[in-house]
Formats: structure tokens, C-alpha cells, sequence
DNA sequence: TTTAAATGTAAAGTCTACTTTACGTATAGT
DNA sequence: ACTATACGTAAAGTAGACTTTACATTTAAA
């Protein structure tokens, strides 16, 4: 199981930016070439996204995969 | 596109344990909880793991994700 | 030279990340 | 009140990660 730390990253860049369109669900998946459907299944955190995803992620963000991402692996695995 | 170490790990770690099944693509596979399969489909390199998969690995191998996986955005995205 | 362990390949099947479309709600500006 | 923007939900479809099975090749040890 993963959890992520989307949202709030999401909320601060939201709220750090007055241009603030880049930063909403939508402005997101198109830099980052997926559909805001995809943000929201994301931020709703029940799901196992791609490396790919994931390294693209923390680059517009500015971070690591582990400062976004985190894995948990006790419960039922995946 | 994803590039990763993964072969060269191995060997590392094959070469430095004696009790070296451990470090087989079934030894992997079997603690990783995939296939043999899995295993050479990464090792041949051209494929996009998930995120949760990325995490056991380095799990295993003691690293983090981005010693053994690199991202090179440039080329056709996935 | 035979045997077994480790690796490689190929093809069909399953599951789920991700897409597409469409509609519904909340909020703020005019 | 009306409009536009951002977010939410649901459902059917596509693509690719991962499985399953089966067989072939390499390597090293007995």
C-alpha cells in the first residue's frame, strides 16, 4: 500500500503562486501529460501509480519520490 | 523512459553473499512477491514498474529508489 | 558426459493504472 | 441571478504491468 502526500504539496504550491492556474488539478495533469481524473484518483491515495508518474511528480515538485510517496508494507501487499 | 541498475545489483549482491539462491531472479521474485518473469522483463530494461515494486527493491537492495532507477524524461513520454 | 540450477524467450491471459465522456456541486466574481 | 472556474463522481474502454505455462540455452559440478 502507498500513501502520498499529494494534496497538501498541491495546497501549499496553490497557495504560494499567484499565477495559481499551474498548480490546480487541472494545470497539473496537463504538465504532466495525464488526465485530472488520474490527479484525482491520486489525491484520493488508493492506488499504486507508476514509476514514471512518480519521478515526474516529484520533479515538478521540486522533491524526492520519497518526500511525496510513502510505502507501507505490512498490510495486504502489492 | 526508465533505465535501472538492477542487473548489475544483482551480480553485486551474488558475488558478495555465499548463500547466493537468495540473489536469483527466483530468489528475488519469490521475496518481491512476482514472477521470474517480472524479474527479466525488468532486467531487459523496457518497461515502466510500479511505484510499489520501485519500493521493495530498494527495500531489498538497501537503497533508495533513485540509486537504482533513473528517469530520463527527454525521449517519446510515458 | 550427464544432471541440475540459473537464465532466456515466447505467447496468451488477467488485472489495474489511466483514459474518455458526461454530468453534478461549490465558490467567487459580475 | 448568472457565469466561469475548480473540484467531485461514475461508468465503460484501452493499454500495459504482471502472470502462467512451457520449452530452450548456458554453465558448472558430479
Amino acid at each position: 500500500m502507498i500513501v502520498n502526500k499529494l494534496r497538501e504539496l498541491r495546497d501549499v504550491k496553490m497557495s504560494e503562486s499567484d499565477t495559481s492556474e499551474i498548480w490546480t488539478q487541472e494545470g497539473l495533469a496537463k504538465r504532466l501529460g495525464v488526465t485530472r481524473q488520474t490527479i484525482i484518483s491520486m489525491e484520493k491515495g488508493t492506488y499504486n501509480p507508476s514509476l514514471a508518474l512518480a519521478f515526474k511528480l516529484a520533479n515538478l515538485f521540486g522533491v524526492k519520490i520519497e518526500d511525496i510517496f510513502e510505502f507501507r508494507g505490512d498490510k495486504s501487499e502489492s
